[in-house]
DNA sequence: GCAATAGTGTCTCTAAGACACTATTTA
DNA sequence: TAAATAGTGTCTTAGAGACACTATTGC
């Protein structure tokens, strides 16, 4: 059970009557781990640390979890404390919670990842003035406690989740071109796809719109705009 | 980051000198979720609960993590007590944090899955005294808590897995037939599957042996007794 | 030889992947 | 008309699913 007491036969005459006050607790934290497609990149907001441990190394975001919020809102809180933007695809990612993760106490922390669209981003594009920045999933900076196992499996997640879900729209804007949503895939999976094959595969699931809209930009034949259809996605 | 301090500027002051102690802090269980096949069906073991809230109502056994423990030891130690069983198969589901889930106080629960080959099990069937019971993921009784959600997520999350993973293999013995697999995957899947399907896609991927022994039982002709070939796996 | 379960092969359909040319725009 | 990107169709192959009969055992 999910509650303050054991139910267990054998540890009955102490669960029941169970304080848990009596008992050290662990600190419980939500990290969030923020993504976005920036200069071509699948890029991470990481935040410098500037005290022991780890002192001068990134580490992706976080804090504790307040006793009268969801996990969920917490993470919300941080995302929109770091980046501004509210209204985002947040998914919970797995808990962590080793003994010794942390040198200083016990920390259990539950992980979130984020996709951010980059376009929403660029107005605190200034934020960048010290501790906060963003770097390659593929080219990391030392990372503070087991921060780097952490990304190495939120990459490993999106990656699968790529295959069977919609998530990768919540990387671009709301209108996007068939080729920008396949630079999204292009670059998560790390790999080259084919574009025929891609706009087949995609078109035939009937989750895009067209808009009726171009994208006039350059010296060449502009490029349809499309929009994510939700409904269907329920439909299927 | 995962830690006890934030490293957001904006909070710098605080977050710097941050005592965590001064804070209320939530309290952390681990819910294991430990299902079985028995009598043709998919069971997962419950306890009652003695006492308010929600008494005598059923409820996923669990218990607080004690503070130098992982969170998958304080899991493994969770179905030691209930099963007698180690060396089982266990995974992290999720984490289920709303405030408010229990009445008493604020609880977080990481919950974990098990999947536990009955043969193993029959020693401690005498178990069932009077408040611990196996139950139809089927057909569930009234449960405490948020455990009815729990218990539909993991539900859905073992049909996932069981299509591209192994997962299957820990609900039976070394040796079993390959009638004996394709029951546990219709009992999970919840629909009939072809037989001369089924058996193609299993022996096609590789990862079962054949022991060369056959499983004589009733008046018609026995099975071969296959074994799972981990090796196999890693290859793929 | 009867009852009961084990074990086997073919055909169809769909989806994935390899692969190269035409269309449209601006300068 | 050149440069640059958008947009399109066919063939092959692999895997999924529908479907029915023969093989082996104990009694």
């Amino acid at each position: 059970m999910s509650s303050g007491q054991s139910q267990k036969p054998s540890a009955e005459a102490q669960a029941h009557h169970y304080d848990p006050s009596k008992y050290e607790r662990p600190s419980v934290t939500v990290d969030v781990v923020m993504m976005s497609i920036r200069q071509s990149d699948l890029q991470v907001l990481l935040v410098k640390r500037r005290s022991w441990p780890y002192e001068g190394m990134w580490a992706i975001p976080g804090g504790f979890v307040r006793i009268d919020e969801s996990l969920e809102d917490a993470a919300k809180r941080e995302l929109h404390e770091e980046t501004g933007v509210q209204d985002v695809y947040l998914e919970q990612l797995y808990t962590f919670g080793d003994p010794g993760r942390d040198p200083r106490m016990r920390v259990i922390t539950v992980v979130y990842y984020a996709l951010l669209d980059s376009e929403r981003l660029q107005v605190r594009a200034a934020d960048d003035a010290s501790d906060v920045g963003w770097f390659s999933m593929y080219n990391l900076p030392e990372l503070a406690f087991d921060h780097a196992k952490i990304l190495a499996y939120t990459l490993q997640r999106i990656r699968g989740k790529l295959e069977y879900t919609t998530i990768a729209f919540n990387l671009l804007p709301e209108q996007f071109t068939l080729r920008e949503l396949q630079r999204v895939y292009e670059i998560i999976l790390h790999r080259k796809l084919d574009k025929r094959n891609f706009r087949k595969k995609i078109l035939s699931t009937g989750i895009l719109e067209d808009t009726g809209a171009k994208k006039m930009e350059g010296t060449h034949r502009p490029a349809r705009l499309y929009r994510f259809n939700p409904a269907a996605v329920a439909r299927q």
